[in-house]
This record gives structure tokens, C-alpha cells and sequence, in this order.
DNA sequence: ACAGAATTTTAATCTGGATTAAAATATTTG
DNA sequence: CAAATATTTTAATCCAGATTAAAATTCTGT
């Protein structure tokens, strides 16, 4: 899960940059983080990074597509363990935010789209528009399999997503509180999805 | 309710450039977004904004400090309404979502809080704290009451409020989604709150 | 230990955007 | 209307931080 691309020296550095950068982007943006920050991190000089990465966009790119490719795979994971809609709802939410808060974070929270190359910032919001789509899909599919209860599937489906990509805001990486996480905004987060026995 | 200062009309400028402000920085971040980008909102040069603000780092506080009294003032509400716990929670939430989308918005997100200078940063994290901790005790008062189920409360209180702060960054101002906000968050994020009748 | 490749640093540029001071314009008041 | 005040613009500075090229170091396999 979250494997690296390959074993090379080059893509494990390559891979401990991009957990670096998030963890300073998270923390103060992406302007608000000079090469130097994430540099810092790693033991290197700023100038170092660009051994890795054409330039600090594509940083902030490759981060985005690495946070969206967990996402997928919990998408995925929740999909293939098949049950009720709102089986694959819990799971997913479980399964995200483990990849937030485990060890194959931090993930870059992807809240500046905006700042990204009209080329990358059209195909991170396409991955990004899917993801959501899909996550309405789940909804959906658990109202039509009678395990959710009738629903504003879009505002229910940001409600949930936005308590999740917040959750980088306030967890700093202590184990305990990673467990709690994992453990419980499955409940919390569809106590208002699972459908009433029938009144 | 958000009402500006006095009427005066150094007040009232100041009062849209906070939200002009507010709008970018949601939408950017801090360091993302340029002075001119705010003042071009205004019709304005960025050297005007110098005449309402010491500097960048004052304009990002002064939102935060507006987001925090919006956020205060919806707690105040919630708590002047009455009722038991569940319903305070309800109410606050309902509040603090009609606070940022509706006619007082749009409200800053503080994300950026490391960004501000040592002493407002202090402030508003004090300020921040506090909020949270009223609102974790209108949880533990439901708990009390009965109206809430037992549950961990900081964790629940972190979905919520996560759940609330990231509506700027995919609400865009449309009068509709505006309205399925403040109608359905309430439902959508007290759904694991609500006391199961007894089993 | 050595050649060659991989990685990092040093030392300059270069640039966008914050900031400032002085000048210009608009608004208010008597 | 004219003086006084309030607001905004123009036209420089100034600087942090991105970027680059060349040099230095570290690594790998033999």
C-alpha cells in the first residue's frame, strides 16, 4: 500500500521528499513554504531538491497525485471488500483517513489547486472531481441497497470529505491519536447515513 | 450579527477589503494570494490598502480575529437559544455554517495561523482553543442531558468542526447550495450524535 | 584504490511582490 | 467655493526565495 515506485535510492529520496514537502504545506502553504523548509526536513540544501523535481510546482503537483492515488486505493480497497453501500461508506472513510494518519503519510491536504499549471491544476481537478463522484457513488449505491437513509447525496459527500482532508490541520502525527481517528470517524462521520430500521 | 464596527466610511471599506480578503485567501492562501490580487477585487491599487493596514500580516489576522468573533457569536446564539445539549450543537452549527455562507461571508478559513507573527498567532490560537472547547462543552452537555450519545468527544468535535471549515473551499457563492448548507449540515453532522431511544 | 555515475553544495542570478514616500485626487465641512 | 481632510495612485525601493550552473563530494562496481 502506497508503494513507493521502485526500490531505487533515487525514488525512496524522491519518496521522503514528497512526504516532507506535505508535511510543510499542511502546515503553512504552499507559498508559504520556502524550498528551504522542506529542505531542512531532509538534511539538504534547498538547491538538492531540484535533483528531484523540475521545479517547486511540480513539487506541489507530485504531492497532489500522491495524495490522490491514495485516495483511489482506499476508494478501491472499500469497493472490493464488497457488503452494503454503507459497508464500502465506512470503509472508505476508515481506509482514507489510515492513509492520512499511518505510516504512509503525511498526505498533502490539496487545498491549492489554484497555485498548480493550468495543465496540472485541469488533471488533479479531474482526479478530483472522480474521486468525489465516486464517493457520491457509494451513497447512492447504499440508498438503492436500502442501507442508507435518503439523503442530499453532494452536501452529505462534502460534509464527509471536508472532516476528512481537515484532519491534517489538527493531527500531528501522535500514535494515540492516530488510532482514535481510524477507530471512530467511521461512526461519527455516518451516524446520519445508516437507515432507520423503519419507523 | 457581523455587524461593522460603526458606519463611518473608513469602517465600511475596511469591511469589504476583509472580505475581499477573506475570499482570496480561501481560495489561494496566504501567501498565494497578492495584494494587488485583493485590491483588483476592489477596484483598487495595492498601495491603497496600506491606508486600512499596517501590512499583509495584519490584513490575515484581522480576518482571522473577524472569523473567530463570527464563530463566537454563533456559539453565543446557540447557547442563548436553550434547550438541551443536542439542540445547542444543532443551532451552533447551523450558525457558524450560515456565518460563512450567507450575507456576512465570505469568512476567512484559518489555516495559515503559523503564518502570523508570534503574538497573533498566540491570540488567535488562544482564541481558536477556546472555541473549541466551548463547543466540545455543548457535546459533553448533551451527554449529560441524555440527548447525546456517549462518545469520544474531541474526535467528534474535530469532524464537525473539520467538516464546517472546509465548506469555503468548495462553496463558491451560489444563493441554492447555500441554503441545501445550512438546511442539511445540521442533519448530516449530528446523525452520530442523537441518542439511540434506548435499546 | 580508481573510473565513472550519482548526489549535493556553493555561489550567483533573477523576479515577484511587499513596502514606502511623495504626489494627485476626491470628499467633506464651514 | 475654498480650506482642510480623507483616500488613492504613482513611482521608486527592497528583499526573500526560486532557480541555475559549475564545482565538490559521495557512491558503486571492479
Amino acid at each position: 500500500m502506497a508503494t513507493p515506485p521502485d526500490e531505487s535510492r533515487f525514488a525512496l529520496q524522491k519518496d521522503r521528499m514528497l512526504r516532507a514537502a506535505a508535511q510543510c504545506f499542511n502546515a503553512k502553504g504552499y507559498s508559504g513554504t520556502s524550498l528551504k523548509d522542506v529542505a531542512a526536513l531532509l538534511g539538504l540544501t534547498d538547491a538538492a531538491l531540484y535533483y528531484y523535481v523540475r521545479n517547486k510546482e511540480e513539487l506541489v503537483y507530485l504531492c497532489y497525485v500522491r495524495a490522490a492515488d491514495m485516495g483511489r486505493e482506499a476508494m478501491a480497497a472499500a469497493v472490493a471488500g464488497g457488503g452494503s453501500g454503507l459497508d464500502k461508506v465506512r470503509r472508505y472513510i476508515a481506509g482514507h483517513a489510515e492513509g492520512i494518519v499511518g505510516p504512509s503519510g503525511p498526505m498533502a491536504i490539496m487545498s491549492e489547486i489554484p497555485s498548480l499549471t493550468p495543465a496540472h491544476r485541469d488533471e488533479i481537478l479531474t482526479l478530483s472531481r472522480r474521486h468525489s463522484r465516486a464517493f457520491e457513488g457509494l451513497i447512492e449505491e447504499g440508498i438503492a441497497d436500502g442501507s442508507i437513509a435518503a439523503c442530499d447525496v453532494r452536501m452529505t459527500g462534502n460534509a464527509i470529505m471536508g472532516a476528512i482532508n481537515w484532519i491534517p490541520k489538527w493531527f500531528h502525527g501522535d500514535a494515540a491519536t492516530a488510532r482514535r481517528i481510524t477507530e471512530h470517524f467511521p461512526d461519527i462521520l455516518t451516524g446520519s447515513l445508516a437507515a432507520r430500521p423503519k419507523s
